[in-house]
DNA sequence: CGCCGTATGTTGTCAGACAAATGCCCCGCG
DNA sequence: CGCGGGGCATTTGTCTGACAACATACGGCG
């Protein structure tokens, strides 16, 4: 069993917190009920509620000011958000489209210098490779490939090729029990050259948006890196940043 | 008094707590202390102390596991980050080069239905703008404009005169109090039409990043609009995605 | 009418306790 | 000797109650 299957008692009352803030029961610039009114009809001990509190305003959900209380914030939620939207799959599903995959293969290499810097694995360790061409309603949108260390599939080395359609992750997740926390993605302009127009089916040199992604298991450790070509103007890519305020500011 | 100067005790000891782990105090993987003696020896409450560790494990700076302890991970922290620096000059100077400005004129506008809907303000309300060069030891590497309500500068509608070579939120935030807790930024590749490729020295149609970030204040209401073209090859932007892992997911 | 102190409500912090989960040691058994 | 299971100590998760710091509204007073 993957290692986060039951909800703890704060990450449900989250999701009940948000969703009903996005559900319009508060209105932004409300003031929520007190923490202990909050705590009492929610069923949960005001300390707990706190916590969830805490972390819906680090997402910028609610302002609280001591003293005076807890209040709505205006911004509404961004849908195709890099953040929520963790892989191509459910960026294509958060704009309303339907999902595909097609001139699928995989093949396996050894690590060059960056790819071994980069999964922390030593130069020319064997990793295997899924590359995709992600549809969206049937149009090729993002050209992918995921790369993963072969001492990571353990004793499924095959296991890319169960993909299909679907999420790197889901497998991980399932097959393996890896659970992914985060990831590091870095953006770059590209144009595309033959290949890549071919693929996805554009004159050469049109506008592709590069992203080369990492991400990591709960421990910290890489597990997966991902090449992504989207064309320019397949999605909006939205980023959230938090502000130089007062909740994190960190010297160097 | 801008509103969140003085620093709260759970912030505080997360600034305290990111300095030791970066420090080198726990290394990757080593267990911290158990929370009642790291409360002790640090001179909090249990409370807070958990507090500062939610807020860690959020950023993916340690792993809590029930029964077991909580852990410091392997990821190292990420310099050139769209989180930690916020505008163009942190970025600048988080690749270790000197910030500079040049060709730098200020506008007014009337908004346009775009310009209204992402600031909240009426169609045609007056715009101040400012338009920079934003060059990195010398070199020009980005071209940036600022637009922000009239009504939002209040008695002092040429404040964006006197930014000069610095950032804009440290003149929102000194002359008008206004504190930026996130911006939402929309990332894009670009060619460089004539007007910008002359601006940055760069051939025309030459690759740009392009990033349109809406900022807003504590309450969430919007208060800078900013357009940024960036030469390719100037930074490598980099995004930390939180994963699909147990921490946040969400429906929709 | 304007100023200021107080009363009240809210969030911030603290203290202590128990529940749930994990890891370890030790013992019994094959 | 190897190994499997039960108990125990440790650690994080949650609950309860209390007080401090701060903001706001109200009413008295000059």
């Amino acid at each position: 069993m993957p290692r986060g299957a039951t909800k703890s008692v704060r990450t449900a009352l989250r999701e009940a917190l948000v969703q009903r803030i996005e559900a319009g029961e508060w209105r932004p610039s409300d003031r929520l009920p007190s923490e202990p009114t909050l705590a009492a009809s929610m069923g949960v001990s005001r300390a707990t509620l706190r916590d969830a509190l805490r972390s819906l305003e680090e997402d910028g959900f609610v302002n609280r000011v001591q003293g005076s209380g807890t209040f709505v914030t205006h911004r509404l939620r961004m849908k195709n958000n890099l953040d929520v939207n963790f892989g191509v799959t459910e960026l294509i599903r958060s704009m309303g489209m339907r999902p595909g995959t097609g001139q699928s293969r995989t093949f396996r290499v050894e690590a060059t210098t960056d790819e071994a810097r980069l999964l922390a694995v030593p130069v020319g360790s064997p990793l295997r490779c899924l590359e995709r061409v992600r549809t969206a309603d049937g149009q090729p949108v993002v050209l992918s490939v995921d790369v993963i260390p072969e001492e990571r599939l353990g004793d499924r080395p095959e296991l890319l090729n169960e993909v299909g359609e679907g999420s790197v992750y889901d497998v991980l997740g399932r097959a393996l029990g890896v659970v992914v926390r985060q990831g590091v993605a870095s953006i770059r302009p590209a144009n595309a050259d033959e290949k890549l127009a071919a693929r996805l089916r554009v004159p050469a040199g049109a506008l592709l948006l590069y992203l080369r992604q990492v991400d990591f298991d709960l421990e910290g450790r890489p597990v997966l890196l991902s090449h992504e070509h989207h064309l320019a103007d397949a999605f909006e890519i939205v980023v959230v940043r938090r502000g130089p305020g007062p909740s994190t500011k960190e010297p160097t």
